[in-house]
DNA sequence: TGTTTGACCGGTC
DNA sequence: CGACCGGCCAAAC
């Protein structure tokens, strides 16, 4: 299966899968990095059917606000913040901790 | 083809 | 940091 293709949800998809390992990032960061900066919204709903794809780390993909928004649409409501904790990312009341220390943008990155 | 939806962002108070 | 408002983009119906 050919995983470059030239739809928006598959470029979202390697953005994601490009997050390393105890670290976390922004829709808007990720639409900014795509060139769509205000498409923050249809990276979410990318996101929604990332569920195509086993590796991709929609727990370290949170809003601005570094608040567990998509913890609702995974399997259990818990897994998201488990699994950030899980990589050493600090989460509070649904919120991450130190979120702009453990913030990662694709486009200051990665360049 | 037009409308609705959605895991959002930025600026301002 | 918290809350309110307007806007922008892509897919689904």
């Amino acid at each position: 299966m050919k995983i470059d293709k030239h739809n928006f949800f598959d470029q979202v998809y390697q953005v994601v899968k490009l997050i390393p390992k105890g670290r976390v990032s922004s829709y808007g960061a990720i639409a900014q990095y795509l060139g769509t900066k205000s498409g923050a919204r249809t990276v979410g709903y990318a996101m929604n059917a990332a569920h195509s794809l086993p590796d991709v780390p929609a727990h370290r993909v949170v809003n601005r606000s570094g608040l567990l928004t998509g913890k609702h649409h995974f399997p259990t409501p818990s897994a998201m913040q488990e699994a950030l904790e899980e990589e050493g990312i600090l989460v509070k009341n649904d919120k991450i901790q130190d979120f702009d220390s453990k913030f990662w943008d694709p486009s200051r990155e990665l360049t």
